[in-house]
RNA sequence: GCCGGGAUGGCGGAAUGGUAGACGCAGUGGACUCAAAAUCCACCGAGGGCAACCUCAUGGGAGUUCAAGUCUCCCUCCCGGCACCA
């Protein structure tokens, strides 16, 4: 009859379907799993990445399943964003109707691999049903003071026609199409992340002890905690007091000049308090720093630039004026926006100071070698060495200079104790049309205020062709736009910004708890039962945008209730999975290297595209993809499949118990039923602990190897053979579950394989009679020596010590030790 | 520059400090066949030997240990993250 992959897959993936195999309860008393994967953007087809993600999913709930847990296994769409608006443009459609149509494409690629998805629960974000809580979730951080409108400069991307958030620029270039940023000064939306910063970096150590240590490190380093002080330089001609941060406390001595950003306020007042002539030249400074792009302005090895005004500030500490700089390399975004200057010990700053001719005062003395010189140095000394020129802490070595100072400083008033983090408020708004419209209405006389929460969703329209990708086509709807304001009722225009998609990306995982519920954005009954998140698994490029993002809206929601107290991380362990690889680059459209998880299933099935998908490589590694790997994958399958087919008759014959090993005295039937429990115990432990699903199924087809050389020869031989076979369906269902399936019910089973418990294991049946005895001399291996299991130390010397065999290797040189260890190995150390 | 991770056959990859190379891919030889496909059997790190066996081998070098792919130190190369963050 053959393997007929298509009909097979189509039929049981019917049969799942009507008899809702799949579809899961919050149970309180039933323990719970929650697995989960990145919902994908619809942007027309899954991909081979997609594919791999869902396949270990998938996998996962399912062997859960088996292990008799209550399993939450959802999937939706991440469907607003910049994509939908670029292909409506290029196929003359409107976003809305290209999204749904893809939605509906890939929901159906979805049931095409047999993933166990509970489908009735499945969230798009452009959904208003959705996208309404959105709304009402950025009204509690508002009430919260979470959220606030800022005029600075923002990183904005020409081509995709919006700002982006700090964690969207890679390398200086937008993440989504690699175009350059540009920092533009514009009035935006922003939410106070960095409240939680202190949270996010805390919880890393005590609650993501099940995340990769790689994602741990990255975003440890993303939030960038910095302790220091602040100081102030009173500048009494500008009437402003200067505010710096420092790191280094203890090279306050040091201080030669102080810098500030361009864009610091100061600078302005400076402007206008100048001589015309002088003013216009600091203007044009100011201006040649705002043509930079970020990638010049943040290149380390840049030239630094700066601008000297004629005015001073304050040295706390001395009392001693300050000259006060202008300089391109002062980030407006950290800290004050103004440093304090100390070339002696700080690399950029003695740059800066060799350039323009600004002394050069050490106040660190290196612990051994020549003193320095602050005329002749050539480099800042960094390091840590011993106080100099500081007064009454002269002597001291840099790390008690620190402590000491900063304590003093603080007594003293010249300073106060801070803590800066190099995360950023996270820039919200987009100039996007196809995304949730932000719930503000800006009103004439009340100014920007908050659509009333009864009126929510503010409905984004549908109906709308875009045009431009470089203007939102909200902005050009009165219709929509025109509205009256909540507060005083007067006439008023909606916010025609739209949210950062990634708002909608960070808890879509509480909503598919309670998809229906409307009185909220998820009902606590549910989320209680099912969040966290057990097992959460996607791709590394996460680590600090999505990953951060879900892991501070958890904190909220937890915050104000929503989320019950104890919970305050949104996902226990994750698995990033490695990227597709093809031809040594990553499957693109542009490299022309893509396979179309379509015509592989097609061809091969969906059995064999998951199983070659879990076997080719670990899943923290890159995948190489190779037809004949899959091929090979499609092979075993097939054996697995002869092998039950062709010996049908006997294996439903033998029904029934399966024999105890105490029964067993055949050598052979021993071992085959040792493989056979063996296999149980590696491949649990492969996929539960180690998460090593290739080795997992490695150890399947050892096991079908052993079925194909046992050799039945009487009746409890064949019961142990169908034992095997049984087992051997079971552990591969997970992996490949239409065929599994089949096969099971061509033995006779009435039940759903998909609802039947994972293999027990009989621990008796794992003890050898006989081990292989490694004889080693001197470390070599010489001699391999067969006895029954269980032999104590002393003995063991003794039965290897007089075999002849071993007496020849050891040729009659001197006996210095002999290492026993029990079931393993003997180590002869000889001289000579 | 700083912080991570890694380097094992022709390839993907296995190896609680205890037989390096499981499993698969590719390859070689054979069986079946008129022939091919499929399937089955054998071989498959390098060198030496008729053979039993021996020597070398986990990027390079040292060390710890009875024993190191695995632990420690140094070096080389690759990959990733951060980077004018005061």
């Amino acid at each position: 009859m053959g393997y007929d992959f298509q009909a097979i897959e189509a039929k049981w993936q019917k049969v799942w379907e009507e008899r809702k195999s799949f579809e899961v309860e919050t149970e309180p008393d039933k323990k719970k799993f929650y697995c989960l994967e990145m919902f994908p953007y619809p942007s027309g087809a899954l991909h081979m990445g997609h594919v791999r993600n869902y396949s270990m999913g998938d996998m996962l709930a399912r062997f859960l399943r088996k292990k008799g847990m209550n399993v939450l296994y959802p999937m939706g769409f991440d469907a607003f964003g910049m994509p939908a608006e670029n292909a409506a443009i290029k196929y003359k459609t409107k976003p809305h109707d290209w999204t749904w149509r893809n939605i509906e494409h890939e929901t159906n690629q979805s049931k095409r691999m047999g993933y166990s998805y509970d489908w009735r629960r499945r969230v798009e974000t452009c959904n208003p049903n959705y996208y309404r809580w959105n709304q009402w979730i950025f009204l509690q951080m508002y009430k919260k003071g979470l959220v606030y409108r800022k005029h600075a400069p923002v990183n904005w991307c020409e081509t995709c026609g919006t700002v982006l958030a700090n964690e969207q620029v890679v390398n200086g270039a937008c993440w989504r199409c690699e175009k350059p940023v540009v920092k533009k000064s514009l009035e935006q939306w922003f939410i106070k992340i960095t409240d939680y910063a202190q949270e996010l970096l805390d919880n890393i150590d005590t609650h993501l002890t099940g995340w990769p240590e790689r994602v741990r490190i990255m975003q440890r380093n993303w939030i960038g905690r910095s302790e220091g002080a602040r100081l102030s330089f009173r500048a009494e001609e500008l009437d402003y007091t200067i505010e710096a941060f420092t790191t280094r406390f203890d090279t306050v001595y040091g201080i030669t000049f102080i810098a500030l950003a361009p864009e610091h306020e100061l600078v302005s007042a400076m402007i206008a308090k100048l001589p015309k002539e002088e003013a216009a030249r600091l203007s044009d400074f100011v201006a040649q720093c705002a043509a930079q792009s970020s990638i010049e302005r943040s290149d380390a090895g840049a030239e630094k630039r700066g601008f000297a005004t004629p005015f001073t500030g304050t040295h706390p500490v001395t009392g001693k004026p300050i000259p006060i700089w202008i300089a391109n390399y002062i980030l407006m975004d950290y800290g004050t926006g103004a440093i304090m200057g100390v070339p002696a010990h700080d690399q950029r700053d003695f740059d800066f100071c060799r350039k323009y001719g600004i002394p050069v005062i050490p106040v660190i003395q290196p612990a051994e070698g020549a003193a320095l010189d602050g005329t002749t140095m050539t480099a800042a000394f960094e390091e840590d060495g011993v106080s100099c020129n500081s007064g009454q802490f002269d002597g001291l070595p840099t790390q008690d200079a620190i402590r000491k100072m900063i304590n003093w400083g603080e007594e003293k008033g010249y300073c106060s104790r801070e803590v800066n983090f190099r995360l950023r408020d996270w820039l919200i708004s987009r100039q996007r049309y196809w995304g949730t419209p932000i719930p503000f209405v800006h009103c004439p006389s009340c100014g920007v205020v908050p659509v009333s929460e009864d009126q929510l969703p503010v409905l984004l329209p549908e109906d709308v062709q875009v045009v431009d990708v470089g203007r939102s086509p909200l902005l050009d709807m009165p219709e929509w736009l025109e509205t009256t304001c909540p507060v005083c009722g007067g006439k008023a225009r909606r916010e025609a910004e739209t949210m950062d998609t990634f708002f909608c990306s960070s808890w879509y995982f509480d909503r598919y708890c309670s998809p229906g519920f409307d009185k909220g954005p998820f009902d606590a009954k549910d989320t209680d039962y099912w969040m966290p998140v057990d097992q959460y698994i996607g791709g590394i490029e996460h680590a600090c945008l999505h990953l951060i993002y879900a892991r501070f809206f958890t904190m909220f929601l937890s915050d104000i209730g929503l989320l019950k107290p104890e919970v305050r991380e949104p996902f226990t362990n994750l698995l990033t999975q490695g990227m597709v690889i093809k031809d040594g680059a990553k499957m693109s459209k542009s490299l022309g290297n893509v396979v179309d998880p379509t015509e592989i299933v097609e061809k091969y099935g969906a059995d064999t595209v998951r199983l070659f998908i879990l076997f080719a490589s670990p899943p923290q590694n890159d995948l190489d993809w190779s037809e004949q790997g899959v091929e090979g994958a499609h092979r075993f399958l097939n054996r697995v499949w002869r092998f039950v087919e062709e010996n049908l008759d006997s294996l439903k014959q033998t029904g029934g118990e399966f024999v105890p090993m105490s029964k067993l005295s055949d050598p052979a039937q021993r071992d085959f039923k040792r493989k056979i429990h063996g296999t149980i115990q590696s491949v649990t432990r492969d996929i539960d602990e180690e998460k090593q699903f290739n080795t997992a199924i490695a150890r399947l087809m050892e096991l079908t190897n052993a079925l194909y050389s046992f050799r039945p020869a009487d009746e409890i031989g064949y019961a142990l053979r169908r034992e095997a076979v049984e087992v051997l369906l079971n552990c591969l269902s997970p992996f490949s579950p239409h065929i599994a399936e089949e096969l099971w019910q061509m033995l006779g089973n009435e039940t759903l394989l998909s609802k039947t418990s994972w293999p027990i294991l009989d621990k008796d049946a794992l003890a050898a009679d006989s081990v292989v005895i490694v004889v080693q001399v001197n470390g070599k291996v010489r001699a391999k020596l067969s006895m029954s299991a269980g032999i104590d130390e002393a003995r063991l010397k003794e039965r290897v010590m007089s075999d002849p065999q071993v007496h020849e290797k050891i040729a009659g040189r001197e006996i210095v030790r002999v290492i026993a260890v029990p079931d393993k190995l003997v180590n002869i150390v000889v001289k000579g």
